[in-house]
DNA sequence: ATACATACC
DNA sequence: TACTGGTATGTAT
């Protein structure tokens, strides 16, 4: 397909508007003229003054280029051309000219197969488009300068005769498939690289083809209306490797009035007799293969095609548009031919050189190949590595010479174009509307990607990008949404009061987990610890951590309300109220399944397995969570709903636990990666969603500590290894299952005043404990049932490492009760990060009405489901696995029996895991924008990820609380 | 990692 | 009236 682009033309135009007459069916226009009327009719515009102001960045970056240039010494040059030679010695060793590779251009494809279905067009002036852009243009109409890639509006203007033809993708579609079907007979590993081309290796094609028999070199010619044939070739034979290059022997001429027109002189006697009549003989070259091949695309599809035969997949390319249209050129496989080829080859038309790389190459003198061979030691200089091996490889004829099928997709997106937007609403289902899209794309080919960017493009055509990369893969329409629309607030904040204004949206999903992420193994058991996993298919309450540097307070007057009609019908129907968009908020509307326990679901899903029992999981791998542990991650949560402390100006520190975040019923936080090993807890923590809170999940005890400050959540951490119970600073998750009755602030109140009793108590005991024994932060007992060790030998500034120390096929991550604090080191364990600062033991910490006696050991999710029902100070304790009342107030009693139980049933559960969304419990942008300076973030620096975080909805947690489905059988599926 | 630019069809 | 949409990759920070 013929795309657009310009050839600079120098004087006054810009030459990136230009007329660009270096592509098939340009020659000989009247360029002046053409480029004229082009000019009148954009200047002025947006799109103009946009494309003037690229090319001044296209100039400055060229000024700078020879800026650099002009400080180049002699002795940097030679030595760039040491290394150059060098290279282009090693390059020559391993040219590879054994392999046939054809390129295959339909031509003009969209508008000739619109020529086909419609022959009133065929000797108009025709493009296939609409007044906005046309994708093709027929041969007739290129004559008038109009190409692809040119709005209609000026393409009517340059030729008012102009029919402009719709496109009919479906169609287009249709035929190209037609077109592979024979491809496929030449190459059946044939690359497509769009609905009109491909590249093929006919290598094989030829050895076999070389004792083919005639017959199957014979085709048929398919006959017209009036009975005569519907094409011709022209055979030859096998010519040898000369430097001749073999020219078709058609004219393109033929091109115009295909497919009927013409008669074959060959046809009765085609070389080697063939059936006699209107049948077609075919050699067994290269050229005679590739000739029959488009012979029989003319014959199936009416339709012609070009081609190109080369050594290599650049060169071929290049052939292919030298006889366009209807007709091939071979270059032959040799050395010399390809170097005589590329000596007058204009950079402009190689694949990859396009206007901008073209006119820095232009300021440098360079204009064909022969310059790029000539300059090579200064372009090394000048430009990257990888562009100047690019350049260094055309420059020498080399390309790939192995055809390879595409290999995985990395990016998916969506992006529409519209008349002025203004409106927020409009904007924002706009947004929902491109994540439902979106979605559906993703679901096709059950993509799930971590990386999210919204696009967007001003009335002015300058185009803003921004993404959010999450701990785990989302796909979902409300998952896409939960991230786009809070990178879509942050820019409309960006601009406040000023509205934006739109001319087109996009969202994008890439990084995309990878099969191996997929597969079992990787799978974390913390997303099967996880209390609470959202269904993915509901929104996501998100959040993000960012550094607490950056913890600050977004200045007032930057958040507005966004209402965002729901005009997409909500597939969950978990809104509320439509009108509600949740902006920088967060999405609630649990389900059920959130609402229980790690516990409740596993003994669900215990059941649920032993019900299918007859039915086990295949392989026998482990099929549980899709919950991995993500890089950078935690969960964040706004600015906008503090509690008192985090209101102090001078931390950042305060806090409350809550257990939400690992409850899953707003977020859920994962282990930092590697990345993030250096430190304790870098910001890949957890922040509560908890309204008027941000808090961390400690990693042993599991509960949030409801602070902000990584110092202060260190220490805590500390106190837990070292086995002093934490007992204020907390609110177990159970009180977030049942939903707290009891106002914030009358919670945050009774903390404030029982903090320094806490804090003095938790230090004497802290004390106590570290006199009395070492470390015992995680059950052994558990982590050996996982064939894990812990290993505490790492050192103290390394903390507590674990690893593997068994075949089990869990990934270590997957041993991370907790993933908040769990840092994966290089081995691919999992490291506890570790406090190194024991002095900041204090102001931390937190009472929590609602706390219950915990246990002073540590790892134990002290989810107990029937709390809800009790007196959250009632002494009685009730195991959380087993779900039986345990006679007994003695804490550690208790915890010991747990321990067991929970053991048992983590062996029991890895039995036949399921796997768990984690998506839900990823950390959206939303609120480090809600944070931050409103006109631009500052960019990251060193291992400190900024992560911000979403307000929650005031009503958040009842809603969280409200009914829901139960979504159980979805989460282990 | 993010943002933006270039390139291709 | 009106200047695309989808994917990959390079460059710069």
């Amino acid at each position: 397909m013929e795309t657009g682009g310009t050839s600079s033309s120098g004087e006054g135009f810009l030459s990136r508007m230009a007329l660009n007459d270096n592509k098939a069916g340009m020659e000989g226009l009247d360029r002046d003229k053409i480029n004229k009327i082009i000019m009148k009719s954009s200047k002025g515009s947006r799109f103009y003054e946009n494309e003037m102001k690229k090319e001044q960045q296209v100039n400055q970056r060229i000024e700078r280029m020879m800026l650099q240039k002009a400080h180049i010494t002699e002795q940097q040059l030679s030595k760039a051309q040491t290394q150059v030679e060098k290279m282009t010695f090693d390059l020559e060793r391993v040219r590879d000219l054994s392999r046939v590779i054809v390129h295959v251009d339909m031509d003009a494809f969209y508008a000739a197969v619109e020529t086909r279905d419609c022959p009133d067009l065929k000797d108009k002036p025709m493009a296939v488009g609409s007044m906005s852009m046309l994708t093709t243009s027929n041969y007739h109409a290129r004559k008038f300068g109009v190409r692809a890639a040119m709005p209609g509006f000026i393409a009517k203007k340059l030729c008012p005769n102009l029919v402009i033809v719709p496109t009919d993708f479906d169609k287009y579609r249709a035929v190209s498939t037609e077109v592979q079907e024979i491809f496929a007979d030449y190459d059946p590993h044939f690359l497509p690289m769009s609905l009109d081309e491909a590249y093929l290796d006919i290598s094989e094609h030829l050895e076999q083809r070389r004792v083919w028999p005639e017959a199957l070199r014979t085709h048929r010619l398919r006959t017209n209306d009036t009975g005569t044939a519907t094409s011709v070739s022209v055979p030859v034979e096998e010519q040898g490797d000369g430097l001749q290059e073999t020219v078709e022997g058609l004219s393109p001429v033929l091109f115009e009035d295909s497919p009927s027109s013409s008669s074959c002189p060959f046809l009765q006697d085609a070389p080697g007799g063939g059936a006699g009549g209107d049948v077609m003989v075919f050699g067994t070259c290269a050229e005679e293969a590739v000739r029959e091949m488009r012979f029989r695309i003319e014959q199936k599809t009416s339709l012609t095609a070009s081609a190109g035969i080369a050594p290599n997949m650049m060169l071929a390319k290049v052939c292919s548009d030298k006889n366009k249209p209807n007709g091939q050129y071979r270059l032959p496989s040799n050395r010399q031919a390809v170097m005589v080829f590329i000596q007058d080859l204009p950079v402009r038309k190689v694949s990859g050189i396009g206007n901008v790389t073209e006119k820095m190459l232009g300021a440098l003198g360079i204009t064909s190949c022969i310059h790029l061979g000539q300059e090579m030691a200064l372009l090394a200089l000048l430009f990257s590595e990888t562009s100047w091996h690019h350049f260094l490889d055309i420059s020498l004829g080399l390309g790939s010479t192995h055809i390879e099928r595409d290999g995985e997709r990395k990016s998916m997106s969506t992006e529409r174009t519209f008349g002025e937007m203004v409106a927020l609403e409009e904007q924002c289902s706009l947004c929902r509307q491109l994540c439902q899209d979106l979605a559906q794309d993703l679901q096709k080919e059950a993509l799930k990607g971590k990386t999210v960017t919204l696009k967007l493009k001003n009335v002015n055509f300058e185009v803003k990008t921004r993404a959010w990369t999450l701990p785990c893969a989302v796909a979902t329409s409300d998952e896409l949404f939960a991230v786009a629309k809070d990178l879509l607030k942050t820019e409309i904040d960006n601009v406040s009061p000023q509205p934006l204004r739109l001319r087109l949206m996009g969202i994008r999903v890439s990084s995309f987990v990878s099969a191996d992420d997929k597969k079992p193994q990787q799978k974390s058991i913390v997303g099967f610890l996880q209390k609470g996993r959202a269904d993915s298919s509901s929104p996501s309450q998100i959040s993000s951590h960012k550094p607490v540097k950056e913890h600050q307070p977004k200045p007032p007057g930057q958040t507005q309300p966004f209402p965002c009609p729901s005009l997409v019908q909500q597939s969950q129907g978990q809104e509320d109220h439509p009108w509600v968009p949740s902006w920088g908020g967060v999405e609630v509307g649990r389900t059920g399944e959130q609402q229980q326990s790690f516990f409740q679901k596993a003994r669900a899903q215990r059941l649920r397995l032993q019900a299918e029992r007859e039915d086990p999981p295949e392989d026998g791998k482990w099929n549980v969570l899709e919950t991995r542990l993500g890089p950078a991650s935690s969960a964040t949560k706004p600015k906008q709903t503090q509690t008192p402390i985090q209101k102090n100006p001078n931390t950042s520190a305060e806090t409350h636990f809550s257990m939400s975040a690992l409850t899953a019923s707003d977020n859920m936080t994962h282990a930092p990666t590697a990345s993030s090993t250096e430190a304790h807890v870098s910001t890949s923590l957890c922040w509560s969603t908890e309204p008027g809170t941000d808090s961390l999940t400690c990693p042993v005890c599991f509960r949030e500590v409801n602070t902000t400050d990584l110092t202060v959540f260190n220490r805590h951490v500390d106190q837990c290894l070292s086995g002093v119970p934490m007992e204020h600073n907390i609110h177990t998750d159970t009180e977030l299952e049942r939903g707290s009755s009891v106002c914030e602030e009358e919670v945050e109140k009774e903390r404030e005043g029982e903090i320094e009793k806490e804090r003095a108590e938790g230090e004497r005991r802290r004390e106590e404990r570290l006199m009395a024994k070492g470390r015992d932060p995680l059950s052994r007992c558990m982590l050996d049932s996982l064939g894990l060790r812990l290993d505490s030998s790492a050192g103290d500034n390394k903390g507590l490492l674990l690893y593997e120390t068994s075949t089990t096929n869990i990934s270590l991550n997957a041993v991370a009760l907790n993933p908040v604090c769990l840092n994966t080191c290089p081995n691919g364990g999992v490291s506890i990060p570790r406090v190194t600062d024991p002095n900041i033991l204090k102001g931390s910490s937190q009472s929590d009405p609602c706390v219950r006696p915990l246990s002073p050991r540590g790892p134990r999710p002290m989810t107990t489901p029937k709390v809800e029902s009790h007196d959250p100070r009632e002494p009685t304790l009730t195991c959380p696995v087993c779900q039986v009342t345990q006679d007994t107030d003695n804490l550690t009693l208790f915890n010991r029996h747990v321990d067991l139980c929970l053991n048992q049933e983590v062996l029991h559960e890895l039995e036949g895991l399921a796997s768990v969304d984690c998506t839900t419990h990823n950390a959206t942008p939303a609120a480090h924008k809600e944070r931050e300076q409103p006109l631009r973030r500052a960019p990251q620096k060193g291992k400190s990820k900024r992560r911000g975080s979403s307000p929650p909805p005031p009503s958040k947690k009842v809603k969280a609380l409200g009914p829901v489905r139960n979504t159980i059988d979805k989460f282990f599926r």
